[in-house]
DNA sequence: GCGCTATCAGATAGCGCTAACATGAAACTG
DNA sequence: CAGTTTCATGTTAGCGCTATCTGATAGCGC
């Protein structure tokens, strides 16, 4: 009878079918979905059997046209290799599941370029909030997430000058707590490995070492910067020049437990005892750290709870509470083992 | 003039607002956008130089409510600390920004509920299509990824009954290969150290190791199999473990890296020679197995790669290639190292 | 010149949902 | 019991974009 070709309809489940099935107006089964405590219980009852029965799955791109908001998060990453990344999202999620949001993942791969474009690809999705790992973005994104006046939350390090909201630990009072534990095991001559000090997170902790070694009178000559990924094979490959530009080293810090763990392999290889000759420690603890032998010094970053933390973060803001611009540090532990 | 009232409208710019900018209709901005081949040469640099001026972010929730499809790539881990994840990720994303797609991502933290939730929540999404690691997802959930109709791809392992699309390494082989290797290298008492059975992927390097014993008359009694996550310490806890029940062991397989490495740094604690009294080797080549002392034999799985052609299979899908149902199978290479 | 088909641009009508307002009934006020 | 407030629900009108159709031009052979 009609024309039947005017448009289209997917077919799928809509509000409206679930309103008409149980005979309610559209709206109110919005609000029993989304506000229940809006929809008297009879309604409510009614409305989710109806839900039950049809199987109906909401279309969130309806609503985020509708009401001009999303329920995406979007989390950009330097890389997902990074240390505690994967943690930190895992905290994340876990919180942010629960209250309907999801999580829409970047992976920068250290990349300015690929930053801006994850960045305009996401915005096109409104998302409610954004997540940064690592603090080390570009200034045109800084620049452009402020304007978007979106929640943004910097996790990993504390922020130099946050965007806004910030959580993390201070990378360079656990530098320089761990370097005075070296120097108060006796170590003197405490090398430093750095990797990709561009990275501000692990730029702190080397700025934590250094003032640590020149309160103590100690000057920090011996540390070697370089632009490979900070991995086993790196510190495996690093040790060797560390020995050759400075013999006398007794400890080596490296930016993390992954260098630091490569360093004692190659001390190993080289029959050179650890912490006998050398000592090692590294950050991040992770589960390597506790494993190897000896096991290796290290500090405590608490990923998985700045994920958390940072969800919590986002939805208070998204709630209405002035948690905007927050700075949150959380505390490290520094692990003493046999390495040390 | 006007009461001003009725509705809110975002402020932000619209496709309209370029299109008046521009002098042409709405729907020209539009095409000229998504499909500039139908627009004349004309237009478009008029359009394209209105977008540039008024700084145009297409609304993606409308784009995805009017054509009922969206850029979006739902993409389901087990974990974000699964050997190999990041990679596949890291290898999807590439091939994927450059098309205008982007990933959502869930971590199901190894819980089936979590599964059903995460799913639940992306298909409210419409996502393009779906991307699943690991394979070993419950029957539940495959029956409604199969009711979905969505292109689905399963990385990381052959799955016994792929949902849709599956690009993976026959985990199977990867097992039998190293195990001959062990074989024809000399060993006879060929343990197998294997955590989290359940997964598809790790019990097939399992059921190789078994397969290639019996294939050369061995029998594989020495199996442990934990519960705990196969992790360096995992490894490290195990070793004893084996040494207690069969301590006639020359040679112990573990089903990952970490594990195998966690082994061999329990080699060198009680001051086992590897591979002299204990040859160790693992899956995955991740780098530490290159950087440790012994360095460890392993099977390199290019876990990028299976990101890269996942998401060429999905390109192709969507572009209307009948590629559905392909079973993609990659080459792992056994690295041979000094640990056996 | 005539019809005829390509080609490109515009007009129209929603996609499925929710903000804002309107309504009606119950609950309260004095 | 009229008048006000409260509450639960319904009505209306889009959110910004795209599928589909219609119309205008241009090109073609004859």
């Amino acid at each position: 009878m009609s024309e039947a070709k005017k448009r289209r309809s997917t077919g799928r489940v809509t509000l409206n079918d679930v309103a008409q099935l149980a005979g309610v107006g559209a709206m109110t089964v919005s609000r029993a979905l989304r506000t229940p405590e809006m929809v008297s219980d009879k309604m409510r009852e009614r409305i989710e059997a109806a839900v039950e029965e049809l199987g109906y799955i909401p279309n969130r791109a309806a609503g985020a046209l509708a009401s001009a908001t999303s329920q995406t998060i979007v989390v950009i990453v330097p890389s997902l290799a990074e240390a505690g990344c994967g943690e930190m999202i895992a905290g994340l999620q876990q919180t942010l599941l629960d209250e309907g949001y999801q999580i829409m993942l970047g992976d920068a791969q250290h990349l300015r370029q690929q930053e801006e474009s994850l960045l305009t690809s996401f915005l096109q999705h409104n998302p409610a909030a954004v997540v940064l790992f690592g603090g080390d973005l570009g200034e045109t994104i800084r620049a452009r997430l402020k304007a978007s006046r979106l929640p943004v939350v910097e996790v990993g390090a504390m922020a130099r000058s946050p965007i806004d909201m910030n959580v993390g630990v201070s990378n360079f009072d656990a530098g320089y707590q761990l370097t005075r534990h070296l120097i108060e095991r006796g170590y003197r001559n405490i090398g430093f490995l750095c990797a990709r000090q561009e990275q501000w997170m692990l730029q702190q902790r080397m700025q934590g070492w250094q003032k640590a070694l020149l309160d103590n009178y100690l000057s920090p000559d011996a540390i070697i910067n370089t632009s490979e990924r900070p991995s086993f094979s790196t510190g495996a490959t690093m040790l060797g020049e560390f020995l050759l530009r400075w013999p006398e080293l007794d400890a080596l810090i490296c930016v993390n437990d992954e260098l630091a763990a490569g360093v004692l392999f190659e001390c190993q290889r080289r029959h050179l005892a650890v912490p006998g000759k050398l000592a090692i420690a590294g950050f991040d603890d992770l589960d390597v750290a506790r494993a190897c032998y000896p096991t290796l010094t290290s500090v405590r970053i608490p990923y998985r709870n700045m994920g958390q933390e940072a969800a919590e973060l986002i939805l208070r803001q998204l709630a209405g509470e002035p948690v905007s611009g927050t700075a949150l540090a959380l505390d490290f532990q520094l692990q003493k083992r046999q390495s040390s």
